[in-house]
DNA sequence: CAATACATTAAACGATCGTTCAAGATCGAC
DNA sequence: GTCGATCTTGAACGATCGTTTAATGTATTG
């Protein structure tokens, strides 16, 4: 049965770090946490790692360094800025509720792995402007760091998102049609269609107008 | 100087520890902590509110009561289903960042809460497609549940917007043009436009069916 | 086989945690 | 002005935290 699983400790104990932090979070998760569920003692925890601050950072490097062969890999057969997509299609589900954690906890690497995601997404978007898949846009940065916050935000809140539609979206649901609806569809409608008619998009960029020269009038 | 402040002092506590949580999460913070940003003792948060988790409950009756009164209010004027923006409407800055962070440690009463703004959002869009200003879908739901999300997901990442595109969406911006536009003009553009073309629609669409008929053959 | 390095554990340490408790301080009611 | 109720504090309690330490087991190596 130990043949099912080559880790070596120290892997183990990382692993089950990743789950937990995943699960409660740094903060809500003690090392003895970890340990059971690695199955070995708190003090081997440390000896492997040193301390709790270092076993956290060897987490945040080794997922990013799967998203990294994630994105390396199955980035031009998928969706481009959606990395969801990307975690289920390497089955790493572990490393995408870490991921959506620290986020909002907050660590060392994240914020430049979410700059990495978003300059890659900006390129995946100009490819597809020049090949007629995207429209142009005059904020290309903004509109590729937005559509990226709009994936990982829906990996962050995946937990609400699965009562709200029935979808999990870390977890993999290739296999069920009613699921991939759920999402994607109206997902995929309004990145087609929008969602504003012309009636609005008129009076809205109107507003907006007059608002500024409103403004412009008061800091005058 | 202390009429400045008519807040009772169970309200000053609680509104320290409104901050608290947004800032660090509910387990990374201590009710020394809470008692010293209010300026009282720690045992005079147990004795006003009984337990740490008694005092969380508080907290999130609190700001689920500040979001339904700023969706009653700022709803009909805003921007319907952007939360964010009723939120800067009314100045709740404190009660916006504890959303954000509750909406990912979870609390026993924010799924109500989100589900609550979902139907609100339906509703929104219901009447929208009425009025011609927002285009109608076979997706009533999964739309409207999508596009809450998107909105929430920017609120929870709200650290890493601001470091993207230079626009703290918990803070009120409605003075600064330049962030007003960093944000609002490409996701304005996205509700509008959308982002794929006519081709890349077709596109999905065939690879949607004939990846459900292949299920289906396989399923047979 | 002896020696050495590494893996691992149980026990304990000091710090901090949430909480309790006893004792003042403050206040309104009579 | 006295009394009871409420507000507030400082000290302390037991539990749990991250971490250390000493000891034992288990390989590896010459």
């Amino acid at each position: 049965m130990r043949s099912s699983d080559d880790r070596t400790t120290a892997a183990r104990i990382r692993d089950a770090a990743i789950t937990e932090f995943a699960a409660r979070g740094v903060a809500g998760t003690s090392i003895r946490t970890i340990a059971a569920t690695a199955g070995v003692s708190p003090g081997l925890v440390i000896h492997h790692f040193g301390s709790k601050e270092d076993l956290r950072v060897a987490c945040d490097e080794h997922v990013a360094g799967i998203i990294r062969d994630v994105k390396g890999g199955a980035m031009a057969s998928g969706g481009g800025f959606d990395v969801t997509a990307a975690f289920r299609a390497v089955g790493e589900i572990p490393a995408a509720k870490y991921l959506a954690r620290t986020l909002v906890d907050g660590s060392p690497h994240v914020a430049e792995l979410v700059d990495e995601i978003v300059r890659d997404a900006v390129g995946y978007v100009a490819t597809g402007v020049e090949t007629g898949m995207i429209k142009p846009t005059e904020h290309e940065w903004g509109r590729a760091a937005i559509l990226t916050i709009w994936s990982l935000g829906a990996l962050v809140l995946h937990e609400h998102l699965e009562r709200l539609i029935g979808v999990d979206i870390t977890a993999d649901f290739s296999q069920d049609p009613t699921a991939t609806t759920a999402y994607m569809a109206p997902a995929l409608e309004i990145f087609s269609q929008g969602v504003f008619t012309e009636t609005t998009v008129q009076l809205m960029r109107e507003a907006f107008v007059s608002q500024r020269s409103a403004q412009e009038k008061e800091s005058v």
